[in-house]
DNA sequence: AGAATGCTTCGATGAGGATCAAACCATGCG
DNA sequence: CGCATGGTTTGATCCTCATCGAAGCATTCT
């Protein structure tokens, strides 16, 4: 017999359909509410109710009361990567789709992941700002470089502020197999592509789609 | 509804309490035959055997018969990440034990992960072999450097031959937070400090105590 | 061949949990 | 207020699946 953390209650906790949709859905990085949340996982009302109410004791999520809504998000990028690594496996090794459908191709391009960008510009992005030293990539430990602050003060985005949660973070891209930025930089970048309307959220999914001059401009500014 | 990878089914199969116990188990690195995991799990045969099966079908495992013996195995270093990742998640968010008991500490040092050395003293020595430039970190793509084969052919590791999983691969670590290095190079290096007697597997854990002649031997080798 | 070991399959049992309808709170609106 | 909307709770139903004893295969040892 075996001791130490129960892993056995958090992936059951995952391993119902329902919740895992819910789970999913959430992945998207925008809190949701129990009827949204009961849609996507095509339950009633009180069956997503009762399913959240468990992941809530588990830890598993957040709750933000506003009114008469009640927000339910993932209760941290810990938990959002253990669902991205869940989902690789998932993946790996669930029956080979022999072809990817448009909206896949869309999601390997680009993606939400949590509050982040995720997919092949993602991974594009930060190997950029890596090789011009805006950040320094040491291990999963990105720093800001010399010329960080100034950099991203330029396009509005303000690196100086420390939260709880690190400025930089390294998530490894479920599609591509290598890492992209997260933390609270990844977030504001994202923040900044959805503001200035360069991309917009594709309906249901987690695909971000660039519009031309938008993928010229994202170009311009971290790829240049 | 939701489509895509069926994320429910993979978690569903790490949610059963015996199931759970024997992929811990298994992330030791080394394959066990079902009455061991029968035991892990302190669940009967039959039950174990039925478990088996289906952690075989859902891809999770491998199987490698030997006579009348059937080693079951962990399928590769993705599913084991996944493991890694849910143990986090449950670490996080369980019930924060006041006294981390003696096995944890012994754990956090230095203890097996899949097929290589993981804890503070893998996470140091990786370090230490990137600032000797042995090794070349960039991302998580670790790779040799120049003078990375004569140096373990001194030490009667070969690191030319290329078999289909890659030499070098980071792998983060579950407690320091930090990556350590996997990949067959990874594996022969522990290889190397069991052979040579460094350290020894603590019983029914994944624990690895160095003893003190082995710990100078280690620090010598790689951390000098 | 016969016996022993290692493991799987079969069958029956039982418990946990997913589900929804109906009833029940809470907040906001007119 | 009284009604509507968003959510949770309760209760009853149903079904999956974990469990183990007994029997069945397969491989090795003598």
């Amino acid at each position: 017999m075996r001791e130490g953390p129960d892993i056995a209650r958090i992936a059951s906790l995952v391993g119902d359909p329902a919740r895992a949709n819910m789970l999913s859905a959430l992945m998207g990085g925008t809190a949701l509410t129990a009827s949204e949340l009961a849609l996507e996982a095509g339950v009633s009302l009180p069956t997503a109710s009762s399913h959240l109410s468990k992941l809530m004791e588990g830890g598993l999520l957040t709750l933000a009361s506003q009114g008469r809504h009640r927000y339910y998000g993932l209760a941290g990028p810990q938990v959002a990567g253990m669902i991205e690594a869940i989902t690789g496996v998932a993946e790996a090794v669930g029956p080979k789709r022999v072809r990817p459908g448009p909206r896949d191709a869309a999601m390997r391009v680009a993606r939400v992941c949590y509050d982040h960008l995720a997919g092949e510009q993602a991974v594009a992005m930060l190997d950029r700002l890596v090789d011009r030293n805006i950040l320094l990539r040491d291990d999963k430990e990105i720093r800001l470089g010399p010329s960080a602050a100034s950099h991203f003060a330029a396009i509005g985005i303000d690196v100086y502020t420390k939260p709880r949660r690190p400025v930089c973070r390294a998530c490894l891209d479920w599609s591509v197999r290598r890492s992209h930025l997260a933390g609270t930089l990844g977030a504001a970048i994202l923040d900044k592509i959805l503001a200035e309307k360069w991309a917009r959220r594709e309906k249901d999914s987690r695909a971000v789609v660039f519009t031309p001059p938008g993928r010229q401009a994202f170009e311009k500014v971290f790829l240049g």
